[in-house]
DNA sequence: AATGAATGAGATTTCATTCAT
DNA sequence: CATGAATGAAATCTCATTCAT
C-alpha cells in the first residue's frame, strides 16, 4: 500500500533531511552530467559544475568523493530500459518483438542524453568504466540477441550464418542511428518517429533491401 | 639515376634536411596519436608524447604550434580509403560492389588505428573537431550511400524504404563491428577476416535475417 | 556607535569578508609592484611576487588575471596628488604657488615608490601602458603648466617665449630631482628637504641663475 | 696620415676577414638595439635579433657571449658627445658655452636613439648597467656643471645657490626635453630646432621666466 | 664562420581538493 | 552541511644556448 515518504524515509524530520541529501545529490549528479557531456569528463571543472548545480565548490565534495567519483556514480545509476522490454516481449513473432525493442532503446528521455554522452565519451578512454558501464551491461545485451538468432537460425526460421557477427550488426544499425541524437547532432526522435524507425530498421533488418525475386 | 632523388626533393644538403624534418614530423604525430589513443586528448601530457617521440618537449613546439595543433594535423592528414574505394566499384552488381566497400574499410592498418581512436575520442566533445573531421569526411560517404540506396529504389531492384535511413543503418553496421576494433576491445581482422566479414554483412543486407517463404 | 562599520561595509560577516579581500588584495599588488621595481615587470617571477606576498601562487589568481592585470591595476589605483595640489593654489601669487606645487610634488610615500618605479619601467617600453598611466596622467599637469604660462606672458608678467617648451622644462626639472629617487639611487627627501628643494627650484626657474645686473 | 684601411687593420687577406667581422658585430649590435629599444631587453628574443640582423640564431653566439653582453657591449661602445663638447667650449661666455652644450647634447642621430632607449631601459632596473652606463658617465658631465656653477657662483657672477642642486636641475630640463624623444613619442628635433632649443632654455636658465622688475 | 634543430630549465597558469569559518 | 579562499602539484609553452653538420 502506497505508505507515505515520511514512513519510507524515517521519522519527521530525519526523513525531510534524507530526502533533501538524496535530492540534492541527484541535481549535483544531473549538472555533472551536463557538463561533462558538454566539454568531456577532462575539460569540465568543478567550478563549472558547482555552477551548473548552483551551489558551492566545496559542497560537491559533501556528496561525492571527487569529480571521478561523480562519474562512477552516473555509471551505477544509469538505468537500462532494454534489459526488462526484452523481457516484456518474449514470446511474441519476430517482427512485433524486434519493433518493440527497437522502439524501446529508441526512447531516450532529454535527460538521460547527457549521462550517456558523458559516460560515452570517458568510456571510449577509460577501461575500467568501460568495463562497469558497458562491457557488464551492454554486452548482455547483444549476448541475449546473439542468443535469439542462435535459436531462430536452429529452428530453421531464419538463414544461417554467425549469429555473434549478426547481434553485432543490430546493435550496429541501433547505433547508427542514436549516436548522432547522443552526440547532438541530429534531435531527439518523438514517439511516433521512435516507432517509424524502429519498424523501418526491423523491415530491413528481417528482409533486407532487396526485392525478391520471384522463383 | 642518382640524380632522381636530388630533383624530386631538392638540392642535395637541403633535400636531406627536408626529408629529415618531414620524417621527425610523423614520427611525433605517430607518438601523439598513441598517446591520445590511449588516454584521450586532454590527460595526455606533452610530456608524455615527448616521451614517447623520444625527444625532448621543446622539440615538440619545433614542429608543432602546440597539443591542439597536433590534433588538426591528424585530422587533416588522415587518409580516407573509402572514398577511393568508392569510384573503383561503380559499375558492378549490388553484392560485388558493397562487398568490395565493405572489404576496403574494415582494411585498417595497425597504425591508423591510433589516429582514428584518438580523432574520434575528440570528436566526440569538440565541435570543431567534429566538423573538420566528420562531417566533411565520413558524412559524403553517407551520401554517396544513401544516392545509391534511392537510386536503386528508383530502378524497382530495392524495396521502396527512406534511403537516407538506409544509409544510416548500412553506416552503423559497419560501426558495430569497427568502433570495438578501434576501442581496442577486440582485435584488428586479418584480411581474410575482413573478406568473411564482408561478405556476411553484404549479405544481411541485401536479403535480411529471415529465410525466404516459398510464395 | 557600533553600528557604524556595519553600516559602511555591509552587513556583518559578509562585510568583514569583503573587507579582508580588499586588503589581500593591496598587499599583493604592494608586494608585486616591490619586485617589479626591483627587476622589472618582465624579469619578475609570479613566484617571488607570491614569496613577497607570503601567499601561494595559485593565491595570486584569485586576486588578479595574472601577471599584466597586476600592473595595470597599478596604473589605475595610482594616486596623482599634483591634480588636487594644482587646484588648491589658484589665486596665489607666482613664487608660493610654485613652491607649493613643486613641495606636493616632491612629497612622495616611501610605499609608493616601488608603484612608480615599477610603473615607468615598464611604460618605458609598453605603449598601452605609457597612454595608460602617463600620456592620460602627466600630460595634463604639463598642460596646466603650459596655459599658465600662457596667461602669465600675455599679461606681461613673464618674459615672451615658447609656453610648452616652457612647461617641459619644469616638467623636466622636477624629473631631474625625482627620477634619481625613485630609481633608489638617491634618498627619499625629507618633508624639511622638500620645502627647500621646491624652493630653490622655484627660484630658479623665476630668476634663473645670474646675478641682475643694475641698469 | 691617412694610412690605408689595409695597413691599418692588417696585410690583404686577413685584413678583409678582420674588417667583416668587425663590421658584421656592429650590424649585430645595432639590430639588437632596436629589438631591445622595441619591447624591452627581457622580452627581446634572440630569434627576433637574428632576423632583424638577418643571421641565424647561432651566429649572435659567435660574436657575443650571450643577449645580456650585447647589451654591455652597447653600453661600452656608446659615445658621449658631451665630453668633448664640454672641453671646446672652455673660454667661452656663460650664454655661448651654454648654447653651444645643449645643442650638442640635443643632437642625437638617428641611429643612436635605439642604443640609448635600450640602455636606458635596462639601467632602470640593473645596477650593474646603471653604474657602467650611467654613474661612471653621466655623472661626470653633471660634475662639470656641478663644478661650473661653484665657479661662477664663487665669482659673483651667479646667484648663491647650491650647486649640485643647480647641475641636477639643468640635467633635469634637458631630461625633460629628450626623454620623450628618446622614448619614440617625440621626433628628433633637426639642427635648426635643436639651435632654438638650446637658446630658449639657455636663457630661462640664466635669466628665469619672470620680466626683471625695474630697480 | 654559419646554420638551425634540439634541448631542458624555468615561467605562467589552471584546477581538484582541503579546511577554517 | 554550506561556503569559497587558499593551496600547490602539474600542465603547457618559451627561449637562451649548444653543437653537429
Amino acid at each position: 500500500m502506497a505508505e507515505t515518504a515520511r514512513k519510507r524515509e524515517g521519522k519527521g524530520r530525519e526523513g525531510r533531511r534524507q530526502r533533501r541529501i538524496v535530492r540534492r545529490r541527484r541535481e549535483i549528479l544531473a549538472a555533472a552530467a551536463r557538463v561533462f557531456a558538454g566539454k568531456g569528463f577532462a575539460k569540465a571543472t568543478t567550478r563549472e559544475i558547482a555552477d551548473e548545480a548552483d551551489v558551492a565548490e566545496g559542497t560537491l565534495y559533501n556528496y561525492f568523493g571527487g569529480k571521478r567519483e561523480m562519474l562512477l556514480a552516473m555509471a551505477e545509476e544509469m538505468e537500462t530500459p532494454f534489459e526488462t522490454a526484452m523481457i516484456a516481449v518474449s514470446g511474441q513473432d519476430d517482427r512485433t518483438a524486434a519493433i518493440a525493442l527497437f522502439e524501446a532503446a529508441f526512447a531516450f528521455s532529454e535527460t538521460q542524453i547527457p549521462f550517456v554522452r558523458a559516460l560515452l565519451s570517458e568510456a571510449w578512454v577509460d577501461d575500467e568504466l568501460l568495463e562497469q558501464f558497458f562491457t557488464a551491461r551492454w554486452a548482455r545485451v547483444e549476448e541475449r540477441i546473439r542468443a535469439y538468432i542462435a535459436r531462430r537460425i536452429a529452428a530453421g526460421a531464419f538463414r544461417p550464418f554467425d549469429p555473434a557477427l549478426g547481434a553485432r550488426a543490430v546493435v550496429g544499425m541501433y547505433l547508427g542511428l542514436m549516436l548522432p541524437v547522443i552526440r547532438g547532432i541530429a534531435s531527439l526522435p518523438s514517439p511516433e518517429e521512435c516507432r517509424a524507425l524502429a519498424e523501418t530498421i526491423t523491415d530491413l533488418l528481417l528482409d533486407g533491401v532487396r526485392v525478391r525475386v520471384e522463383s
